[in-house]
DNA sequence: CGTCATAAGTGGACGCTGTCCACAGTATCT
DNA sequence: AGATACTGTGGACAGCGTCCACTTATGACG
């Protein structure tokens, strides 16, 4: 028979059209699903169409290739690490320029930035896989954001500055060792040749490396 | 026709079979060459198979899977960053004991752990991105193996002590925050978000991490 | 309101990858 | 010398990223 059945040929060939960017959206989101479960080898292009329900070729229509999905899950990735860290610095009280409470939020932004990375080992790796291109916080701050990891750390760093803690004449770049100690950590216990360590040994490491940073500040 | 040409079945159908072990060596090397011109992820067996001469099925023969060739080059590559510390170190005159030559030493295994990263980041890159399992350094030192990365840091740090550059009850597992600034900053400044800065402000960096350490060790 | 360009979906194909199976020589041990 | 393990080959499969040709719904414009 040629006449086709009772299904308009609309229905047959083309799935029903979804919204504005929701297919954009929806590849995000279930790469970045495959993330979490995989780190950034598991973002697979065609598994992520498959969550959506499309077909695989439907995902060029949004992204060039799929480095650039995996660019935009990266991104997501690194948006959700930095706003665990903004939480974490809210979630202490303390007026602004107690120093003891500037201390605590140091400490808070750091072990938010160590929890992120130990809870979601997947997401934190791919953070930081972007497969090109990108500043994140430009070294030099200026025009850039501030829902970004170094945007945040600076801020608290600026805090301690201004709260005496932090002496003036060593605040100029040293969000970057704090950083690194921070993510070198987070690496080499995670992903790293440190990683299946026994939690306690893990936290004592952990308060290992604030009183390192600590030192370092006085 | 039905009779084979004057080359022997044996020459036709299987090349001159090397020595022993000579095919995995060589795709370990292969894999290494590999890695260095595009990280763990440019480890691709077949194309390892391929440099060797030899059909990729051949590799089962000496490898379970691609996973564990990768982790054979991961091995190699991270013996390889051990050596260069180990060599940093030996550069540095001074006798054993002398405080400003402890200090000296620790420089340099930081200096070499960097340029390391810096002038083979496929290399780096893949020396950690091992796909499973393994100790390099025990945590508990013990039993494990001298000629690797937190090894020779460990020895360091121990003559620092000695010297009584570094108080004696700040030694006790200060190699793991020392590893990580300087671990992190690599990461960072290497494929991670703070790639692309210029030289001067690199070398800045590592100025500042230097002194990070030292402020701490004090 | 009708026309029409364009965006957004489909189907099919290609080359590449890792891996599995069956087979064939070679090396080694008794 | 003969049995047996070792190491290489050939062919195949599914899954991946990507390209091309085709169709249709959507939105802008006259």
């Amino acid at each position: 028979m040629i006449v086709t059945g009772s299904r308009s040929v609309a229905e047959t060939r083309q799935a029903r059209r979804r919204p504005r960017g929701a297919v954009r959206d929806g590849l995000v989101a279930a790469g970045l699903e495959l993330a979490r479960a995989g780190g950034p080898d598991a973002v697979v292009l065609r598994e992520a169409t498959r969550m959506v329900g499309v077909v695989p070729n439907a995902a060029y229509r949004h992204f060039a290739s799929r480095d650039e999905l995996l660019a935009a899950v990266c991104a997501a990735a690194l948006r959700e690490l930095a706003d665990r860290m903004a939480a974490g610095v809210a979630r202490v009280r303390g007026k602004r320029g107690d120093p003891a409470a500037a201390r605590r939020r140091l400490h808070a932004i750091g072990t938010a930035y160590l929890d992120f990375a130990r809870q979601e080992p997947g997401l934190f790796a791919t953070a930081f896989a972007l497969p090109q291109q990108q500043a994140y916080g430009a070294p030099d701050g200026g025009t850039g954001q501030e829902r970004t990891p170094l945007g945040h750390l600076r801020a608290v760093l600026d805090e301690l500055a201004d709260a005496g803690v932090l002496q003036r004449r060593r605040r100029d770049g040293i969000e970057y060792p704090v950083w690194s100690v921070v993510h070198g950590l987070a690496v080499l216990t995670g992903q790293g040749p440190l990683r299946d360590l026994p939690d306690g040994t893990r936290h004592h490491l952990d308060e290992l490396t604030r009183t390192f940073i600590d030192e370092s500040l006085a």
